[in-house]
DNA sequence: CCCTAATGGGCCAGCAGCAGTCCTTTGAGC
DNA sequence: GCTCAAAGGACTGCTGCTGGCCCATTAGGG
């Protein structure tokens, strides 16, 4: 049985343990962090120490995935009581698409698969849930952020659009469903690195995440799924566009 | 902000980078493919040096690992050409409900949500592709195989059950969604052996995968994601039993 | 009957990552 | 303006894991 065609239960199971070293992943955490607007510009990490617990890596580890991340210009250190890691204020432009890789559309279609299943089913269970105050707070808060980008700020749109969906599965108050929604996310973001820039319909994408917050809001679960489901249709064709 | 209420993008982003050793992780996985039924009893495991490098292990953690499935009685190997580490004709039983850990709620929660989102979005994307011979027989090899199982086997059934599952995500054809739903389920069946012993009803629950599956085949997604909805909703409702 | 290929079994040197400890810097508050 | 707490910076010895190599066992083919 080949590998691509026919069952990949196998294949799913006796995948890589640990893909990357510590030190990599690490650094994709801190910079999931940061593309992601979990950590937003000006702002500051957690502590050495602490952050070391919560990734479960030993402080040497961290340190040096710190300095990667900060001679790569994303973060910036200050010694001293209140000093701390802090999340630069305007970030480096995200590597242009180099084409060394072509873009296996297999992959592609894996993850937009993926983000599909994750984004839509997390609207949908958003929706379900009767929401506390705080979280309705911070859908509007999200929504409000990611629609007060000025038309052409591309890199700043694409930071808060994340965290707008992103603040859709925490609001499901499933830890693993938005852990998932973060890595899927992640990944998309990296294909979209890799395409030559296409300016996004931005007011669209406004008009769809509004549609979206509003359904989940008011409990509507279906419109919040079927809602997200045609947002998510214009990345989905963009990149389909680059097979 | 505590860690109960309010958002909770940063414990998705800064959650640990390699949860366990290498070690267990790789028992993890052996025991997953076996639990799963993605090696059947009798079946043998890939060879020790293709399987190491499968799992991106060395072949010492692969064959520590290997002992110890083997000292619990899951597996056997045996040398010489057309050797190999074969699984057990019966299977050790999954160990008791000791009751220690009192299974927190929120976990359960958490657990059924990322399920329901998963296997839902699986059976609707698979359902909306459309799929080839062997897809489709595969499909219908697995539906038959859980529905030859006598009452009364639950280990049995448990094990064919989650290898249909299973087996709907591989006919999505993206491989991370597979590879999710394969952790998903397993940490479910994990759910479901520290709880005391509850007959599912098996007619029952073949009925509603004879429905899933008859509309993943037609290319019905609205009532392939509906049927599973209604078919998880079982299990939910056990595992709420015990909060 | 022997050879060979494929498999599990075992050993060892080297390195990545860890836990622990101490040093350095810096600002708030008394 | 001194003190001290909280933060980053640095070193060190230990351990888990790796990669490479060779051995032992077994069945099939000539």
């Amino acid at each position: 049985m080949s590998v691509h065609r026919g069952p990949h239960a196998a294949e799913a199971v006796f995948r890589p343990v640990r893909p990357r070293n510590a030190f990599e992943e690490t650094v994709e955490r801190l910079l999931q962090a940061i593309r992601l607007g979990v950590v937003a510009p000006g702002e500051r990490l957690p502590a050495e120490r602490d952050l070391a617990a919560r990734l479960a890596v030993s402080r040497v580890t961290l340190r040096d995935a710190i300095r990667a991340v900060a001679d790569a210009g994303y973060v910036e250190s200050r010694r001293g009581r209140y000093g701390g890691t802090f999340v630069a204020d305007d970030l480096p432009a995200s590597p242009r698409p180099r084409r060394r890789a072509p873009l296996p559309g297999a992959d592609i279609e894996d993850v937009l698969t993926l983000r599909r299943v994750l984004e839509t089913g997390a609207a949908q269970a958003a929706a379900a849930r009767s929401l506390s105050p705080s979280d309705r707070q911070h859908l509007r808060v999200r929504l409000t952020d990611v629609a007060g980008v000025a038309a052409g700020e591309e890199a700043e749109y694409r930071r808060l659009d994340s965290r707008l969906h992103l603040a859709i599965a925490e609001v499901t108050a499933s830890p693993s469903l938005t852990s998932a929604v973060a890595d899927v996310r992640t990944k998309v973001n990296e294909l979209l690195d890799a395409i030559p820039l296409l300016a996004v319909n931005i007011g669209h994408s406004n008009d769809q995440h509004h549609t979206v917050v509003e359904a989940i809001l008011s409990g509507d679960a279906q419109t919040a799924r079927v809602a997200m489901a045609e947002h998510l249709e214009g990345t989905e064709a963009l990149l389909r566009g680059f097979l």
